[in-house]
DNA sequence: AAGAATATATCGAGGTTCGATATATCCAAA
DNA sequence: TTTGGATATATCGAACCTCGATATATTCTT
């Protein structure tokens, strides 16, 4: 079970989000999911990130009110958070896709020429 | 100019130092002429690094002292800290491969899923 | 003689993550 | 019906990491 680092996090909680609409118990769970249980992200540094995104304005947000079919009617509800990726949202994500990319690239090469690589031919 | 974050640099870092001992602002020099000045680590980054390599027992260390030709004989001369990689270091290197990898493919699927990735049929 | 490059290192400020904790609701099983 | 697990958001202090600035000193080049 891996922590995701900040910049890991916001690529992934970014992807997950350009697929549509989500809130933050859901992404968490869908991390944790598709990830084979690899990757969590845990709600103290999950709701921190979410903040800092819609206050970058990267995502934009929504509170919904969920009541159950024989809850009292004059409950509150359990709250949810929605978050949806924003124009800008989107750019950022194209951005730093591209940016993993090149990143990616770059540590294959210094990682390549060590000999403690399975893959390498030396 | 990318910095490179902890995980990353102590990948990098510990793959340069598979190839041979070498000292901190050789190290530096490495990483930005490696990757065409994409990444830089500082040496306020790279120093606690490098310390933390060695408390840890990833690398052993010994002092050169540098003498220029034409120097003063009494002079202390400019001092290098070499770093060699301990066959502990060796162990967690590839380990650490290892985990980039498994780290990497999953990461790809999560950015795979979305339509800002260049790459995806969608 | 001056300045760029080599070389190691620390400091305080700011940011990030952890584990723990807090609060509250909903659902299923005993 | 009550207990516990899952759902759901959020904060706190401790610990850790990184930045930019700064410090110190040597060596090479112009």
């Amino acid at each position: 079970m891996l922590t995701l680092k900040q910049d890991h996090s916001e690529l992934v909680v970014l992807s997950v989000l350009a697929i549509g609409p989500s809130y933050g118990y859901a992404i968490s769970k869908a991390i944790a999911t598709q990830s084979d249980g690899y990757f969590k992200l845990l709600p103290s540094a999950m709701y921190p990130l979410l903040t800092k995104l819609e206050k970058n304005g990267l995502v934009t947000t929504s509170w919904e009110e969920v009541k159950a079919a024989g809850a009292d009617p004059d409950s509150t509800g359990r709250r949810r958070k929605w978050y949806t990726l924003s124009p800008k949202g989107h750019k950022q994500l194209a951005r730093r896709i591209e940016l993993h990319r090149q990143t990616q690239s770059i540590i294959d090469g210094f990682v390549a020429q060590a000999p403690e690589n399975q893959l390498a031919s030396g």
